[in-house]
DNA sequence: TTTTACCTAACGACCGGTCGGTAAGCTTTT
DNA sequence: AAAAGCTTACCGACCGGTCGTTAGGTAAAA
């Protein structure tokens, strides 16, 4: 392996999503890396410093995939779309970074948890906009911002648990479902007829 | 405190809650709970009986608690209603125990973490057997059982994570936001017809 | 007198992290 | 071009500390 530091980086997010960080022993990330363990800190300065540097790619990652699938979609409900959708297919294809990334949170040092925090609340923000301004249009049903927003983010972000890349559903299926679900969840009162018919 | 085993799990479920199971040591419970270290072997077998007692108890009481509120619904949307509201509240008014249900199954023994997956998966059949029936009734869309499950599941889940007891919203209203949206996306655009429509 | 509910003290295992050292490769000086 | 010095990437050995757990004892209650 050419490149040590990211073996490090790759086995360890093998490691941290099959037995959780606080498990994990820096020996078994030396092990699965093929050094010993005092090589680690070579690389890296601490344990923490390897959760953290794991956990602030996969935040700046997730935030550019949705600004990349953001800039081409034209009004609010198609921008909604594919913001679910490019939410949904980042936590699918990085599955257990992301899963890393919701799970283990409470291992890093406060000013590195906020930092961390920091860049998901800028990523909701950008749902909440969206939400907001499609309620704004009358697009959406008059609905909470701020709990809609988790209620979006958290859904999607559930499918890392139980995603199986072999299994029955593409990624891009699952995106289909939870798009529907959520625009119907958006806009609800719209598709009702008034009491008596 | 008359029932020392109870401030034990009492003791338990604020420190997992706060700090997680790994990085809360057995000094640090016989510590909130007035004792030394060594009686709380006395009570519990060891470290991860605890966790499992705590787990076992909750998933019981989630389960009797959505058999109770299902038992007196009439009508499959009446009966989703009912599920998703009993699912929510009891996540919310047990939050702390929910919330480590849900990220600490790691700490289980094998044949322990079996035992509450088998729960939740009994759990989970009530809410899959809701959709099928909504679905070949025509009340809900052509849906995903499995996936609309899992989405329903863990949205409601989730708000054990974010949920302040002494924020904006009481936990009946976080309930009807939740059932609308979730019914909405299952009937996905489509309306009740009464009958003389 | 036995049981209950706790105590003090200690155990071995393992943890994250540091130490001095080293072999190989690159760069600079002679 | 050869020697000297520096840097990179790693190693084996070890450290202080904490962990979950156990052994053995004690005082009060039943």
């Amino acid at each position: 392996m050419a490149d040590m530091k990211a073996t490090i980086k790759s086995v360890c997010i093998d490691l941290f999503f099959k037995k959780g960080y606080f498990a994990t022993s820096i020996s078994d990330i030396a092990g699965g890396s093929g050094i010993q363990k005092a090589s680690i800190y070579y690389h890296y300065a601490s344990k923490e410093d390897l959760l953290f540097q794991l956990l602030k790619s996969t935040m700046d990652d997730l935030t550019s995939a949705l600004k990349q699938g953001l800039s081409t979609a034209q009004g609010i409900e198609q921008r909604m779309r594919a913001a679910v959708r490019s939410h949904v297919c980042f936590h699918l294809e990085r599955q257990k970074e992301n899963f890393i990334a919701n799970a283990e949170l409470r291992g890093l040092t406060a000013e590195h948890y906020r930092a961390i925090v920091n860049k998901r609340d800028e990523y909701e923000s950008i749902f909440q906009d969206l939400i907001r301004q499609g309620t704004d249009q009358g697009v959406f049903a008059d609905v909470d911002v701020k709990i809609l927003s988790y209620a979006i983010l958290t859904l999607c972000t559930a499918g890392a648990t139980w995603y199986n890349p072999n299994g029955r559903l593409t990624v891009d299926q699952i995106a289909d479902i939870y798009e529907n679900f959520i625009i119907s969840g958006l806009k609800q009162g719209r598709f009702e007829r008034p009491a008596g018919c």
